[in-house]
DNA sequence: TCTGGGGTCCTAGGACCC
DNA sequence: TCTGGGGTCCTAGGACCC
């Protein structure tokens, strides 16, 4: 009985350094939207004490005196980069459970009798390097939870070949002992306290605990981890991607927006995203909510936060309906006087595309039945946006700063890596 | 000055049913 | 005057994940 979680070595940071040798040693941070917080960090950047997720503007000069190098988020690199190495894993094992964008469950069931788990490990570790150039790291044991443990043990114990597989109950006992309970996948910030409360610190003492007590004082969640810490199995391998069940598309804004002329084309950006990803998902959605937010970090200022939700209904994918919904949404919840920092629209209570339900009484506002049209836009818009609605704010998200972008190296023909220039030179 | 974005699951409580 | 018991469905909010 094994599971293994593949993961990569601060995915985002090591991205930045595969088209950049000269980056080898330095020390890298990858930033959010806006250029906010610190969303990655290269072992360098870790060691000099760089935390995850803290603001940008409060460690940049120190940072960057130290000769750290900055980027803005390149999702589109990330994303093909990650692509690419789960893509590997699945040529090479039956059962593998994309979990994010930068780690895989993989179920060994199958291979246990026929391979040593460990040098299997190894072996994937050392392909996916060499074809990707994106370093990873390999925990092995007997349930997802355990496999989270292996990785944490590898790391503590500086494994050197970066695969660490625990499956007797002497190797278990020991990791789950060198592990704080705040570490154990589903504990979070309030859970561990309630814990430590309770004098459980760490993970065997958590394992320790009957999961019938847990169950009663805590949650069914929690006594699933439990009983996932004592090698027994309560989350599988999820093979087939599960339908999503809500698309949010959200941004905070580089610098407040405070009347709505600006307002809303920046949400009309957003609902058209949202129904690209919706048509991706091949769903449709009865509910289209918009929200607006003033910054919780102004405290000084007046705050207002709005929420509101359309409803369909017949449920629709296309574009126009559900901008129309979100202008509808925002009209009431947008109050004059505040400085906004972020916005969002979400989509809700899905339902297949194929499946056709339509309302007793016809509805004015009745979804347009024209899948053709939105499709052809999709095609056109597929890899750069070519055509917009209206409403929209053609910009690029002008309330957004993203200034230090390394280029999309290989998504877009006008950005690939140069191997020599002096050759480049000669061919011209 | 500057503080991310996108998800999931579970539970309590309200509304409603017979 | 006396006012049950057992359900389902939905939603908001909390907690967690990366």
């Amino acid at each position: 009985m094994a599971l293994a979680l593949v993961d990569c070595e601060s995915f985002y940071a090591s991205c930045e350094r595969i088209f950049r040798p000269d980056l080898k040693h330095v020390p890298i941070v990858v930033l959010s939207n806006n250029d906010g917080c610190v969303i990655a960090r290269s072992t360098e950047a870790k060691k000099m004490g760089i935390g995850m997720g803290v603001p940008w503007f409060k460690v940049k000069d120190s940072f960057l005196s130290q000769g750290g190098k900055v980027f803005s988020s390149n999702f589109t690199f990330y994303g093909d980069m990650s692509a690419r190495v789960m893509n590997i894993l699945e040529g090479f094992v039956p059962e593998v459970e994309v979990y994010s964008i930068d780690e895989a469950f993989l179920g060994l069931d199958s291979l246990e009798e026929h391979y040593n788990l460990y040098d299997f490990g190894c072996h994937i570790r050392s392909l996916i390097k060499q074809w990707t150039g994106v370093p990873v790291r390999i925990g092995i044991a007997p349930t997802k939870t355990l496999t989270k443990i292996a990785l944490n043990e590898a790391k503590r114990v500086n494994v050197p070949t970066k695969v660490h597989q625990i499956s007797t109950v002497k190797e278990i006992r020991e990791a789950l002992k060198n592990t704080p309970v705040r570490d154990v996948w589903g504990v979070g910030r309030r859970l561990g306290e309630h814990l430590n409360q309770a004098k459980i610190t760490n993970a065997l003492q958590l394992a320790d605990v009957d999961p019938r007590y847990i169950k009663r004082k805590f949650s069914v969640v929690l006594e699933r981890t439990v009983r996932e810490l004592r090698g027994q199995r309560c989350l599988g391998i999820e093979n087939n991607a599960a339908a999503k069940k809500q698309i949010v598309v959200s941004r905070s804004f580089g610098t407040r927006v405070t009347d709505l002329k600006t307002l809303r084309p920046i949400v009309s950006n957003f609902a058209v995203r949202a129904a690209e990803k919706l048509r991706n998902e091949k769903q449709k959605c009865s509910q289209v909510s918009v929200f607006i937010r003033t910054s919780p970090f102004s405290d000084h200022k007046p705050q207002h936060t709005g929420y509101k939700t359309i409803e369909f209904s017949t449920p629709t994918n296309d574009t126009r309906d559900i901008l129309i919904a979100a202008k509808k949404a925002l009209l009431p919840i947008f109050k004059p006087g505040y400085d906004y920092a972020k916005a969002g629209i979400l989509l809700s209570r899905f339902s297949n595309e194929e499946i056709k339900q339509y309302s007793l009484f016809k509805d004015p506002n009745e979804p347009k039945e024209n899948s053709k049209f939105m499709k052809h836009i999709d095609e056109l818009n597929a890899y750069e946006t070519q055509i917009y609605f209206a409403s929209q704010n053609t910009k690029k998200w002008s309330p957004m700063k993203q200034n230090m972008t390394s280029p999309k190296y290989t998504t877009s023909w006008y950005e690939l890596p140069i191997v020599n220039r002096l050759i480049v030179k000669k061919y011209k």
